[in-house]
DNA sequence: GCCTGTGAATCCATTCACAGCT
DNA sequence: AGCTGTGAATGGATTCACAGGC
């Protein structure tokens, strides 16, 4: 069937890093772009850039470089963002509702389709893009209902198990998890940590010596 | 002087992972922990976290395990986050807003002191932690009276490149970054991004196929 | 017995270097 | 000539397995 010679997990990631340059390149109606010049513009080695994309198929001219339209389809249709994607919110504070309100979703077709939190003075607010926040009771009709495919958690840490279980229990296969703790998690789904604070602890790390 | 065998980056980025749980342990007055149970709460291999904390020094007790309020404090010397970190925040939108709020920058001692935009409406106001928004003008004499050390970059991703260029001029040497693009930075700087897009995309990624 | 610290072995990812196409 | 696609070589990181100490 589909030739299966497991990805690695970086070349995964950098796909996406990939996409973005390339979005740049076909509003300036570039057409065509080596693997040197894009790999300058994501800080990588240009044979990564080669083999990252070998692992999908031939997406290159000899002698001439990529095609900027066709490869960023391409990349889009490998990392399955060439569709909307529908997802909801777990813990509406400030984050939450900043989160909710982020353009970088909306651009890359991520859409909010119900926002959950567990303290009684939120529930039933309505936010400015139009939803209406709902109680955790709620979080496994509304994802059955809706099909919803994603779930972000946006709750303080020691609510975050709490949410995550909620959520896939209801049939959430896919988490985003904000807050600064591991989640535990069946077999079946997939968690992947935004952790600024780690960041922030490698920064100063790297930071002192230096 | 120091032995410095170099550490392995995903060695810093776990250290600050172990610190989590180390300090729920903390409160729960647990005082010795084995690089298994910490390994299993925090999903990795115990020969990892042997590893990983072997490069700093010798933090157990053979037969027994790590005494789990030394090894924290052994970590977070290491990490230099024994200490408080002033910083400042580039973008108010909705998502520098919400850090400027947030509890996780606090609870690890880093501290805003400074924010900025180039937006003249957002100039001026005054935000609920204290601080009032000041123009890209502001930037240079503003890190250097107040000797910021670490800049946070949470504007559209077009005004990226110019908040951090900005930063570093004036002597900031660590960034982080919430814009999803790609900075360009001089050797002498370190720059993180913490990007939610590409996480996403990877998510949807897996979820495809299974 | 239990558990750490660590060399050796394994596994994985990146980079090199060149064959092959335009 | 220019640039991709890819086997081979290199460089890292993870895991194993056991010696050493409680």
């Amino acid at each position: 069937m589909t030739k299966a010679p497991k990805i690695p997990e970086p070349t995964i990631e950098r796909l996406a890093i990939y996409a973005r340059p390339l979005e740049e390149l076909v509003k300036a109606k570039i057409e065509v772009i080596s693997s040197e010049k894009l790999a300058q513009m994501c800080d990588v080695n240009p044979a990564q850039v080669r083999k990252d994309l070998a692992f999908f198929g031939e997406f290159g001219v000899r002698g001439v470089g990529y095609n900027v339209e066709d490869l960023l389809r391409s990349i889009k249709k490998i990392l399955c963002s060439d569709r909307t994607w529908t997802i909801c919110i777990v813990g509406m504070g400030n984050l939450g509702m900043a989160l909710v309100d982020n353009d970088n979703f909306k651009k890359r077709n991520y859409k909010f389709v119900a926002a959950f939190d567990s303290n009684p003075e939120m529930i039933g607010r309505r936010l400015s893009c139009g939803l209406t926040v709902q109680p955790f009771d709620d979080i496994e009709k509304t994802v059955q209902t809706l099909g919803i495919e994603i779930g972000i958690v946006a709750t303080r840490p020691l609510d975050a198990q709490q949410a995550a279980d909620l959520l896939m229990d209801a049939g959430v296969k896919a988490v985003l998890n904000f807050a600064p703790t591991h989640l535990r998690t069946p077999e079946c789904c997939i968690v992947k940590n935004v952790d600024f604070t780690v960041k922030l602890e490698n920064l100063v790390y790297h930071l002192e010596k230096l």
